[in-house]
RNA sequence: GGCCCCAUCGUCUAGGUCGGCCUAGGACACCGGGUUUUCAACCCGGCAACAGGGGUUCGAAUCCCCUUGGGGCUACCA
């Protein structure tokens, strides 16, 4: 049976590219019908937050990817955390049989020397290969290191005899000369495993068939493959290295991203006021300095409130980025699956389902695959699209509890008729932009001035908002004035009264619905705007009218003109209705 | 620097294992045009690639070598 393996480092939120490596050992998984594992590589003091495994587990979870063996599921092969399974011994063990059998050995060196081993093999040009003692030290030297305060660390001496050849899926055979090699570290001072000792051990207890992972990791594998028979595990698992995911400035794409994007958004702000920065980061202004200096990265937090604080949006990196961005995670997906891979025909838009029965590791590509945003969202309008509108419901829901949105006091049928407005829309953040209007107070409107010099001072927008005002206002106070005897203010009703304004001045409808979308959201984005006002119902239409009315001439320094504009109104009423 | 991987339209790729079916297919982007109350969406049309050089062969995108370019790794990180 296949079982494969996601085994991230807890030291952030889950990224691109971990999330892909997750998917493709998941794909596979399911395409064999074989199992998938979850294991917490958290042996680095020092990098793991204690906060990052549940952050990495929400987000497998949210793009549905879920293990049937790991942390909070199913432990038959447990613990799997690798901070735990040290404390049980489980790595000693194996370093203890390496060490009896003079297959691993002891080490003394301080991180300063090691230093400057390195330079001297970097001035040879070459890398360092660790050179391995005649005698190996015993345990008495290890005592004696250890109460003379050096740091113990144990290596393993990798089999000098022959090559080592890796049989990779997706790249045949790839071939090491046993001498670049070095003996590496397998035991660290503070006693707990390497990533290569530990990985090798665990995969090996957990039953590892398909190590799928990044082709950064192709170097290491040749010390993994060694270490397995001289542990003498017997079948090695298979070997799979994925391209790896560049993004747009080229290079692998990194959660360093952000805090750069960020960094080079503050440089480009002119009096820009650090103190309040700093506040805003919750960080003291040295710290802000010397990340501003290239020298330090604060916590995610620190960047995106900082971010939001400066306007500036920040490149999606991590899963949860994209779910604040408005993508569904069918999208992420599917688009994460054709990072490298691909199902052979011309399909593209697919299903989880499609994409479980139609995985293959044959089909994997060998070169590196760019992050194109561009393409993700034309995925994401596809899988809009295509989601049942009652999914599509939840995901909108859960979306706008994430950014914590005015339309999460729309009700289900509120939000429905919305979805259903917004067809085409790219992103449920394309949604709530367009509806948010909505659910706001009326003085919580604000005013795009672009859209106000454009759409109301350019033209006579001004004089076709008073004169749908004085139509509407009919229309509440003279049931002699309804269209078709109705008592509400329907999108029907809006519509003709829109499209009768136009007529009469002799214009298109736009020049008559983009002054009064103006004035009820603030914009020239929105849902439809006959809608808009049947959702928002007449008090409100009229209140937002005579606010526009009132305050944009006033802010633009324009004089007012009512008594020509409203002589001519109402002069026009009678003949109208 | 050393080691390793990769190389088809701007981007993701199909084709490469079985060399002729490839005057290289699809998608995104882009450029025209249409539809339209805004933004999208939608419809029609278009542009666009086998990195370069050597071989092998009747024949090469496909096999081999070199060059160039891109990427990864080079830790008591994973």
């Amino acid at each position: 049976m296949v079982v494969t393996r996601f085994a991230p480092s807890p030291t952030g939120y889950l990224h691109v590219g971990g999330a892909r490596t997750a998917l493709f050992s998941w794909l596979w998984a399911r395409h064999t019908g074989g199992k998938f594992v979850l294991r917490i590589e958290d042996t680095d003091l020092k990098r793991n937050t204690p906060t990052a495994m549940q952050q990495v587990i929400n987000d497998l979870r949210w793009l549905g990817i879920e293990w049937d063996e790991g942390p909070e599921v199913s432990e038959p092969n447990g613990p799997y955390l690798q901070s735990q399974r040290h404390q049980q011994g489980i790595y000693d063990k194996y370093v203890n049989q390496l060490l009896g059998e003079g297959k691993a050995y002891y080490c003394f060196d301080t991180s300063e020397e090691l230093e400057a081993m390195r330079e001297e093999a970097t001035d040879q040009k070459q890398n360092l290969t660790y050179r391995r003692p005649e005698i190996f030290p015993d345990e008495k030297d290890a005592a004696k290191a250890r109460s003379e305060g050096r740091p113990v660390t144990v290596r393993f001496a990798v089999p000098q005899d022959e090559d080592i050849i890796v049989q990779d899926i997706v790249r045949g055979e790839v071939k090491f000369a046993a001498s670049e090699i070095g003996d590496f570290i397998i035991k660290k001072s503070d006693g707990f495993p390497t990533y290569n000792f530990a990985c090798v051990v665990d995969d090996y207890l957990m039953k590892i068939t398909h190590v799928i992972r990044g082709q950064e990791h192709l170097n290491n594998t040749p010390g993994q493959q060694a270490l397995w028979q001289a542990l003498g595990f017997g079948q090695l698992p298979q070997y799979v290295h994925m391209s790896v995911t560049v993004s747009e400035g080229g290079g692998k794409l990194s959660k360093r991203e952000r805090p750069k994007a960020l960094r080079q958004a503050i440089k480009t702000i002119e009096n820009i006021d650090l103190e309040k920065l700093a506040q805003i980061g919750n960080i003291n202004s040295e710290e802000l300095e010397s990340f501003i200096k290239g020298k330090t990265t604060p916590d995610m937090p620190v960047i995106d409130a900082m971010a939001e604080y400066i306007g500036v949006e920040l490149p999606e990196i991590n899963i949860v980025d994209f779910l604040r961005s408005g993508y569904l995670p069918e999208t992420m997906v599917n688009f994460l699956a054709f990072l490298g891979w691909n199902p052979g025909d011309n399909r593209e838009i697919m299903s989880i389902d499609e994409l479980v029965r139609a995985f293959d590791l044959s089909r994997l590509t060998k070169s590196n695959s760019l992050f194109d945003r561009q393409k993700l969202i034309a995925f994401n309008t596809e899988h809009i699209k295509m989601t049942p509108r009652e999914k599509l419901l939840g995901h909108l829901k859960d979306y706008l509890k994430t950014i914590n949105s005015p339309v999460l006091s729309a009700d289900d049928e509120q939000l429905k008729r919305i979805i259903i407005l917004c067809e085409g829309a790219r992103t449920l953040a394309d949604i709530e932009r367009k509806s948010r209007f909505l659910f706001l107070e009326n003085d919580k409107i604000v005013y795009d001035d672009d859209a106000i010099k454009k759409v109301l001072l350019k033209g006579d927008g001004l004089d076709v908002l008073k004169n749908i005002q004085a139509k509407i206002e009919k229309f509440v106070t003279n049931p002699a004035c309804r269209i078709d005897g109705q008592e509400k203010v329907t999108a029907e009703y809006t519509e003709k009264l829109l499209r009768s304004i136009a007529e009469e001045r002799k214009v298109g409808l736009g020049k008559v619905a983009q002054p009064l979308r103006v004035a009820l959201c603030g914009g020239t984005i929105s849902i439809s705007i006959f809608e808009a006002v049947e959702m928002l119902g007449k008090e409100k239409t009229l209140a937002r009218i005579d606010n526009a009315l009132n305050v944009i001439p006033a802010k633009a320094g324009i004089q007012k003109n009512d008594d020509v504009m409203d002589s001519r109104v109402r002069g026009n009423d009678k003949k109208e209705c």
